[in-house]
DNA sequence: CCCACATATTCAATTTATGTGATATAACCA
DNA sequence: TGGTTATATCACATAAATTGAATATGTGGG
């Protein structure tokens, strides 16, 4: 594991880049801590989903899915399938996959 | 694994059950997503840290770190401990350190 | 008691996020 | 072409999060 040290030694250069990622994360962080757009990743852990699918299993109406979706696609978290007119996303790749199992054990198992 | 999956048979008390989960869930990570509340996290794995020390860890103001630790406690994944002037904080338990790990792998390891 | 230091709280101002309704675009079909 | 379905986007209203300054609280020392 090993989180960032910080130390006196630390230098300037060494201290902007620990920024820099705490910002990336942080950004991630923000997008999936939404509980629409949670919701939205763990259906999509299981398969691409077109939108509509997507408005029933979260019960949220079509434009607010799809700003959600947007903010994903933005964030780089999910890509969109065109298939005549229906559009499915998927996740890009398995980040949020990987956070979303911990973040369930944690809450969805025990306590 | 096995994230939470929904069909058409899935029961409204099953339902409400996920959303409360789903909402638990979003509650914790917005609380770790905030850059401030995320590095401090980040410092606090390593051990206990007083406010001073986080304050000049993460470069920003008495009262600003002050909150953020404040917000922290609150959502129950700090704890503070007194001795004389200073006040020492600490994680309640290891969620946060489980959800960082894999955060930190993911976004400051490879990429 | 008074002062200085460490930390917490409060409040107002601002920023950012979110949901909603209306409208736009794109694809398909008659 | 016109209508319908699926999705996206926009503009607005509202809510939530964040920040900064000021002030309060608690502790130890003289």
């Amino acid at each position: 594991m090993s989180l960032p040290v910080i130390t006196k030694e630390t230098t300037q250069t060494e201290l902007d880049a620990i920024v820099q990622k705490a910002k990336s994360a942080s950004c991630f962080l923000k997008a999936i801590s939404h509980e629409g757009r949670l919701m939205i990743l763990c259906h999509l852990v299981s398969g691409e989903k077109s939108v509509t699918e997507l408005e029933d299993l979260i019960l949220a109406r079509q434009a607010a899915v799809s700003q959600q979706l947007s903010r994903l696609r933005l964030e780089g978290l999910v890509i969109p399938r065109r298939d005549g007119k229906t559009i499915y996303y998927r996740l890009v790749d398995d980040k949020p996959k990987q956070v979303l199992e911990i973040v369930y054990d944690l809450f969805c198992r025990d306590n």
